[in-house]
DNA sequence: TTGAAAGCGCTAACAT
DNA sequence: ATGTTAGCGCTTTCAA
């Protein structure tokens, strides 16, 4: 195969642009990056050549000088799950305003794959990625962080290396079980999202303080493990219901489980919040018109998902900054899922 | 230790390599990329000097070359609804299975988005795309469709440019109307999705064919046109229900539709079955828990995202195969929310 | 303000 | 089987 040869049917380069406009390349290449600093009786030229040849500069080839690809990643357990979905979509937005462009990688709730993609994304071409609400605390973000910008959400114990985003699990559950309280409620149960998923474990570590500091006991057997979805949910109130005496009100660790758990309440003859109280915890878009419509916490997962990636722009732009953490707090919502104690 | 110019710091690139390990580039390029073209002693030389050095090729740079970089995108009008976040995950998982990352546009149902995305990625570092559910039916593919691979997915009129795959909403349609007419009833309304939407025009122009050759009479009222959420669902069953009169049977466009109508239907006190019947249409994650659960289709949105993906791979390897388009089969799924007709 | 030319890190055609 | 080298399309000194 003959090499190049200009004008005919290829896609047309810089080399082409600057052939037909009369100037050197790297007069095009600036008026592509910096248009003042060309003459602008030679700039019209220059795009006008461009119009004509319909020309866009390639972005891998730029990418290779300048090592930026305006790229970035975002990692999350499930994206079946519309509260993630809310914060991915927050982080597309917001990139997408800078002219980023966003990979996305979904573990499905596989600890396996979760290690897999912070092997994978060392060679991935990326400016920086978004680590969000991740299972396993074992994973090791410091090699990673030292190639690329990373942000972690939901994993206050990232380490030191990454900026940090994360809610407030320890007081928006202390302000569900005072809810309850003030409702009357005295003994609460609570479905646990999976022991094996750090977030599991924490809003089960956040709901036994909970409880403690509000001077109620807790039992084992009055939390329950769930899987993260409405079949997990349906299956532990099963368990709680099935027993001969159970809780008057009951937290879920998300509100996909509170929702699957309303439904097996319901269809197993119990009424809410006649019968007892169900509470959410991550404000999914749906719970509003869930039957009835569930109390759960102001979990902002948009807002996590635009300011992870404001973040993120940050750190891409200027990689020595000061290191962000931060927290955002969770005010309770309160819907018609949780009512007066029927007791005492 | 290297002693060559800078052997310090910098990320070893494929000469520092080469260097280490006393070969050529050229064959350590081989090793890369086809390993058995090199005699195995050196072959573990270069092996040996990559994990020493800690080396992987640069992705850019590679792409540069190659003129591929293993990146798709996909392009959704709402990735919070689970049905197309399905959609997605079964395009994820299939091109990742073959080293493919995937890239993720959300118009958040804006059409100006859409029109924008069309545009937008043809600057993009793609290898192909895969645009699902759009809204609008006058988007122009084929000027994409000459630079890069396309799928389209439930757009069947989408140009003879581009592969296609769409579901048979026509065929799953008339298996909804003609189950609610073996349940005995003969007046079904409808609640579309939106009209200024592809799929909320597809679905009513089925909705009617479906009713017509069941010999059923349909009138304009018996389509009301509703967002395409739950709030959409609970403001559109609102409007037939206070009616004096309506329908003792409603097949949503959406499953979320449906389910956001179950839910206004039972504030209201109504009761489903008992009172009337309601289907959904795209088999929701959530539609197995709704109160009751929802009878809808076997709509196979995981399969969907796989198949389309596989087409897309295929595209990409060899652009000159023959053209797909692919209609995929609806069975009817029958739960609880359907029943007899209470009336006469 | 502009142009020439040296890379960026890799692949592949051509030689050996 | 292995090495040499010419690009891939762009940005960026350095001179003019």
């Amino acid at each position: 195969m003959p090499p190049k040869k200009k004008g005919n049917g290829q896609k047309p380069t810089i080399r082409t642009v600057s052939e037909h406009a009369g100037v050197s390349v790297a007069t095009v290449s600036r008026v592509l990056n910096a248009p003042l600093s060309v003459k602008e009786e030679r700039r019209n030229r220059v795009l006008e050549s461009m119009k004509f040849l319909n020309y866009s500069p390639d972005p891998v080839a730029r990418a290779l000088c300048t090592h930026r690809v305006r790229v970035a990643a975002i990692a999350v357990p499930n994206i079946v799950n519309p509260c993630l979905a809310e914060v991915i979509r927050g982080v597309i937005e917001t990139l997408e305003h800078k002219g980023f462009d966003v990979l996305i990688f979904d573990s499905n709730q596989s600890i396996e794959r979760e290690r897999m993609f912070i092997e994978v994304l060392h060679n991935k071409i990326i400016d920086g990625v978004i680590i969000a609400a991740i299972s396993t605390k074992e994973l090791n973000y410091s090699e990673l962080a030292a190639k690329t910008s990373v942000v972690v959400i939901d994993h206050p114990e990232a380490g030191h290396e990454v900026d940090l985003l994360y809610a407030d699990d320890r007081g928006g559950m202390q302000r569900l079980v005072d809810h309850l309280i003030s409702l009357g409620h005295r003994k609460i149960g609570f479905l646990s999202g999976t022991f094996n998923s750090m977030g599991g474990v924490r809003r089960t570590e956040s709901f036994k303080l909970a409880m403690q500091s509000a001077g109620l006991e807790t039992s084992p057997e009055d939390i329950v493990e769930c899987e993260w979805n409405l079949y997990g949910g349906a299956k532990g109130i099963t368990a709680f219901l099935s027993r001969k005496t159970f809780p008057t009100a009951f937290i879920s660790a998300s509100d996909l489980i509170a929702i699957g758990a309303l439904g097996a309440a319901y269809s197993m003859g119990f009424r809410i919040p006649r019968d007892f109280s169900i509470t959410g915890f991550d404000h999914a878009p749906w719970s509003e018109f869930s039957i009835p419509p569930l109390t759960t916490l102001e979990y902002p997962n948009y807002r996590i998902g635009k300011e992870a990636a404001e973040c993120l722009l940050r750190r891409v732009d200027s990689p020595q900054a000061p290191r962000i953490v931060k927290k955002l707090d969770l005010p309770v919502m309160i819907r018609k899922s949780t009512g007066p104690c029927s007791l005492g």
